[in-house]
DNA sequence: CAGCATCCGACCCGATACTG
DNA sequence: CAGTATCGGGTCGGATGCTG
């Protein structure tokens, strides 16, 4: 205690980045990057326009604010999601994309564009 | 036969396929079907021209037996993947694309060249 | 050659409760 | 509002051994 905090454990943010050899390739080191189930949502959301926490949450429905916190998190530490912090009472986070966000946001959508045309459209999300 | 194997058990493949009701989403219902380490690096491979097993084994390097079979089991019933038996003596199986595979690859293949192009190039791998 | 069976650890992910 | 802490399950993924 006098130790001031004991947020020694860290619990598990922002991931460990263990890298393995096989990483070395880019491909599928984006792959193993992106390959969760938010990632690529998250990137789509934040290509229209910035947004604030909160309204993340609300448009993906269905992720859990940890999921949505180590996403966002995980995007900004590789440079692909800015993360600003408004100084004002309550408190306003907002996030958007960074030129290299924009960028991977092409292939990106033309991913989803290809969701959308050939999978079954029973349901359209906030996307 | 004897029903007397109780092979009831079926391990776990093909995957018991939850489909939540959040999978209703073309969008997160793709990202959750290609989003695991291997599944896009396949298609990438077989976009190329068909593969046997072992190729695919030795091309990707560092995928287990159980990954690739898993992963190409299930891409196959999700209709990507073609799978054929060549009845000779030792055995001989045939992956490609199906149709609705190529016209997956584009997009993919647009992911594959960002990653190429904006990420460290440290190493290449086979693809 | 092309798998399948089994064990097991690592990590993904959600639910819940709590905080500045 | 925007998170953090903790628990617990399910899944990903590898290693090893065996088969037709």
């Amino acid at each position: 205690m006098s130790a001031t905090h004991t947020s020694v454990l860290a619990t598990e943010l922002p991931r460990p980045v263990p890298q393995t050899e096989l990483d070395a390739c880019p491909v599928s080191a984006l792959f193993r990057r992106l390959g969760d189930r938010w990632s690529m949502l998250v990137i789509i959301l934040l290509g229209g326009r910035t947004h604030r926490y909160n309204e993340l949450h609300r448009a993906i429905e269905g992720i859990s604010q940890r999921m949505l916190t180590r996403t966002l998190r995980t995007l900004e530490a590789d440079g692909l999601v800015t993360r600003t912090v408004h100084p004002t009472v309550p408190p306003s986070v907002e996030y958007g994309l960074t030129d290299r966000g924009r960028s991977l946001l092409v292939p990106i959508s033309a991913l989803a564009d290809w969701a959308v045309e050939n999978q079954n459209p029973s349901g359209r999300c906030g996307t």
